[in-house]
DNA sequence: TGATTGACCAACT
DNA sequence: CAGTTGGCCAATC
């Protein structure tokens, strides 16, 4: 059995370490293609449908900008995860995202 | 069953 | 500098 797009998605994204974040777009390129980016996204709101933990609000788009973060239920449920694990987030984006940020390609 | 959208990114105009 | 297009895969209308 192949693992979907989304499965690989969902198994890169929980094998993010605690206080790291990483993009949507290098975990598409990881998997072969910038443009699968966006079905990071999709995973991501699927990831409610598997019985797995996915640490969605790791994942954020290329500025380190929370534009998924309207999708936890709440307003800043998605920064308040991410000041949770000692990342400084304000405007709804990653301060230190420089230096928070983990590469799946890199140390995967 | 075909067309559209979707939490993106990069390049082109 | 800002707006548009192409790309990728899967789900929803």
């Amino acid at each position: 059995m192949e693992k979907s797009f989304f499965q690989q998605v969902w198994d890169v994204v929980i094998k993010i370490p605690h206080g790291r974040v990483t993009s949507y777009g290098a975990i598409a390129e990881f998997l072969g293609s910038t443009g699968s980016a966006r079905m990071v996204g999709w995973a991501m709101n699927s990831s409610k449908n598997t019985p797995k933990n996915i640490p969605a609000h790791r994942v954020v788009n290329r500025n380190g900008l929370l534009t998924g973060k309207q999708h936890f239920g709440g307003r800043d449920i998605m920064a308040d995860l991410l000041r949770s694990e000692g990342i400084v987030v304000e405007e709804n984006k990653i301060v230190n995202f420089d230096s928070c940020f983990w590469d799946p390609s890199f140390e995967l």
